[in-house]
DNA sequence: CGCCGCATGGACTACATGGTCCCGCTCGGC
DNA sequence: GCCGAGCGGGACCATGTAGTCCATGCGGCG
């Protein structure tokens, strides 16, 4: 679903890749739209699990410049084909599923949330000056992650992505201590 | 289309919405693939239409946050649903129409122009600073616009939008000459 | 005024795809 | 070792959708 697309899956694509049968599938899962939304909640675990790996100890502007490298690694592996795991559901689901765009929004939510408790930290420790907004920021640096990953996908080409991040880490900076 | 996703719009719902029969909609297009580009393509014409009228004068930082406000309030007016009418079609159909996709990403990169061109006017007359890069400047806006847009038709709200835009102009208000 | 040609509408077809069901196999209990 | 229950496989059905085709009516020309 992630590289076809969710609509263009078909309950035959899904049963070749699970190796097992429509009994299996219709055991498991009602229909398919409550397939597509057991898609998205294990893959929104899945990526908010890596990200907590990535953000947990998040506590300098250096860590920020890692966990940016990372992501920009790992969408150049596909020449940033497919996009986001989560955003590209989000695009298709957002206007189609209800339940499916409040699962997608409140992992948005928690994603930035990780990020805000980093710039947080931050924060306390005096790396990032007072007034910041750790929310505002993490927002920020969600939606500049979110839109690279879609100009790359159609550009099949990560640099309008490694920009866009830059552009937002060079806004966090501006927050920094001197 | 841009309401119900690309692959959830059927060949009658088209010829209803456009009043017409099967079989003139196969006359003036080879098949569905045929009518989805040319959909992109109106799109793309629409919007860069719209955005040159917007942007053609762009010389001020002021007029930078008028542009915002307009992208702003158009979204507003639905809730942040649907999203962009370019980047929602892109993320639909950058991996699944080769062709669809090149359209999209011209489109992307003429419209980052429209913004670099009026960034580079604000350079030449002395607005911006000399180390400005107007074409990355205009990349990041682009990405914090359509990572709004996203987050906004995922949370149905439009404030991370204006976040994610706030972020970028106050990106491009640090390279302001004092 | 009538006839011919062609665009047009919408019924029709073939097919893909979501969803159902029954047969057979396996595994557990006696 | 035999029997029965329950699970899994994949054939099957119904439906919706892309794409075709022919009867109809309208306009243009003689």
């Amino acid at each position: 679903m992630y590289v076809k697309g969710v609509n263009a899956t078909t309950l035959d694509d899904v049963r070749a890749a699970s190796n097992t049968s429509k009994s299996q599938l219709y055991n498991h899962f009602p229909d398919k739209e409550e397939l597509v939304r057991a898609v998205v909640a294990a893959r929104a675990a899945q990526v908010l699990e890596r990200e907590r790996g990535n953000l947990q100890r998040l506590k300098s502007f250096r860590g920020l410049v890692r966990w940016r490298d990372a992501l920009v690694q790992r969408n150049a592996l596909q020449n940033g084909a497919y996009g986001c795991a989560l955003g590209s559901l989000a695009g298709e689901l957002a206007d189609q599923d209800d339940q499916a765009r409040a699962t997608l929004a409140e992992s948005f939510v928690e994603w930035e949330g990780l990020l805000a408790a980093g710039l947080r930290r931050m924060q306390e420790s005096g790396v990032l000056k007072p007034d910041a907004d750790p929310e505002k920021l993490a927002t920020g640096l969600m939606a500049a992650l979110q839109g690279g990953y879609l100009l790359a996908e159609t550009a099949h080409d990560i640099k309008p992505m490694e920009i866009a991040l830059d552009m937002a880490l060079d806004h966090v900076k501006s927050f920094l201590t001197a």
